[in-house]
DNA sequence: CAGCTATTCACTCACTTAATCACAATACTT
DNA sequence: AAGTATTGTGATTAAGTGAGTGAATAGCTG
């Protein structure tokens, strides 16, 4: 039962990977059973049996599959290292070539301004969110502010980060939202300042039927920051996470948010000053 | 002229990966001019203004695009570094996630037969060939023949093999068609015998409209052979290598190939037994 | 408010892929 | 040797996806 799960998960892996859902069904089938005939990888593959000649030929033009040209033709799944190695090397090689295609680009003499200050930019996806996080704490000398609203965000990766900051002299403050994440992040990070934040409204919502929840919040340097939320809009119900990013001193996303986390800090540090 | 190759080349590339065709113009465009509106971007791709915005809020989600929502709205791409690998991050995850995957799969209990010798497999496409060269490589205990056809299929990765199979105390021996092909392998591996082949019939076809040219031919151990050859059967013009392999001293594609390699050997080391 | 631009949405068309069928070729059976 | 079952190829239809286009909405400028 478990490997029905595991099976359809291959299958919908393969396709992403860029085969045909007939091409990702009898590389399965084959894989499962070594060996076999267009009738047997049809019958545990529900492929029909006149279609899984021509995924096969895809298959092994890709390198995942051998053929023996008997009658009946006896087809075979390469191993699972060297099927995985294949398809992996493939794209690592067009990214390599799409990064000098990229390079070569000439960039056109409009729009090339600066990076402005006092703009906000909106991301959004896991994806864009984690690599602009990393970009602003690499890019960090002073200071770093972060607020992790849910666990699944703190990662290995973000901990060394943060650590590699703090070697390099950056004053690294974490705020939480409940005692279970201060504890296991300070467990992480021995050395760097953890606390709960006094910030009621960061882990619920004051707003009736608002199911966003805040997932990180990051102030570095005191002059640029990234808010970044979970919603549960997608007809699917999967959570997407979005966000935005702004840069500048006097920006006024940056300035609202350096004043709330001063509040926040000094709620913790010094209770009385909370009317701040 | 010449960066236009390169872009069109970019734009093919981020569809392999995975892009549309409106994505992956837009991205190319905004990479080249850092910033710049819906119009700006529909100028310089010949994507339709009203179809970028879509585009862009797809690369929005994989993290390639970063916008901000002023009117009209401004887009910007990432940096070259940071898209690549984003891209490149993806599918790697994906690799690995594919990998437990096709592990964890419950093999059917038929067809698992262990494999035999006297079969011959045919496999097709530069990657199967250029992996299932490696795997003979790799497990030949005694001495390696190898015939190069042509000289886009001695690579540097080829030669590392062939070096780490002679270190190994497996005789090497390498054929080519011409003295140039000779001249460069011998420079790749000073140590291996390298020698232009006798076998006229491997360089010219005898037969009229044989377009085909061998590509590799590979015994390992006397008892395992690859051959491969280009094809020009695509209506696209680009060659196809199409090969078989068999395994098996008493193959008879093994056999035959043995008796062959023989002669093509002899009649360099000795010509008067050509007739042999 | 009028006229413009920017943005979104809905729809058509073309193409790719999934699915089914008809038929030819090959092997197997009696 | 003839008939039957199985295997392989090609043609055909149906469904889905993406490219391309235009209409409708929203927002800005003067």
């Amino acid at each position: 039962m478990e490997d029905v799960s595991n099976q359809d998960q291959a299958i919908e892996l393969l396709q992403q990977l860029g085969l045909k859902e007939y091409e990702a069904k009898s590389f399965v089938a084959l894989a499962r059973r070594q060996r076999g005939t267009a009738k047997d990888i049809s019958e545990t593959s529900d492929v029909p049996r006149t279609r899984v000649y021509d995924a096969i030929r895809i298959l092994e033009s890709k390198g995942l599959v051998e053929t023996q040209h008997s009658n009946p033709q006896i087809f075979r799944a390469v191993s699972i290292d060297e099927a995985v190695n294949t398809l992996q090397s493939e794209y690592v090689d067009r990214a390599e070539s799409l990064r000098s295609a990229l390079s070569g680009l000439d960039p056109t003499d409009e729009g090339d301004s600066t990076e402005a200050t006092h703009e906000v930019w909106s991301i959004s996806g896991d994806q864009g969110i984690t690599s602009r996080t990393r970009q602003l704490i690499e890019g960090a000398t002073e200071e770093l502010i972060l607020v992790v609203g849910h666990n699944s965000i703190f990662t290995d990766r973000l901990a060394e980060q943060l650590q590699s900051a703090q070697e390099h002299d950056v004053n690294v403050i974490i705020g939480t939202i409940d005692e279970d994440l201060q504890a296991t992040i300070q467990d992480a990070l021995p050395s760097v300042e953890v606390f709960v934040s006094g910030l009621d409204w960061l882990s619920r919502s004051p707003l009736p039927d608002d199911d966003t929840e805040i997932s990180r919040l990051l102030l570095a340097d005191r002059e640029a920051i990234l808010v970044s939320s979970f919603t549960e809009t997608r007809a699917d119900g999967r959570e997407h996470e979005q966000g935005v990013f702004g840069r500048g001193f006097d920006n006024g996303l940056v300035a609202i948010t350096r004043r709330l986390m001063a509040t926040g800090l000094l709620s913790v540090n010094d209770p009385e000053a909370e009317e701040a």
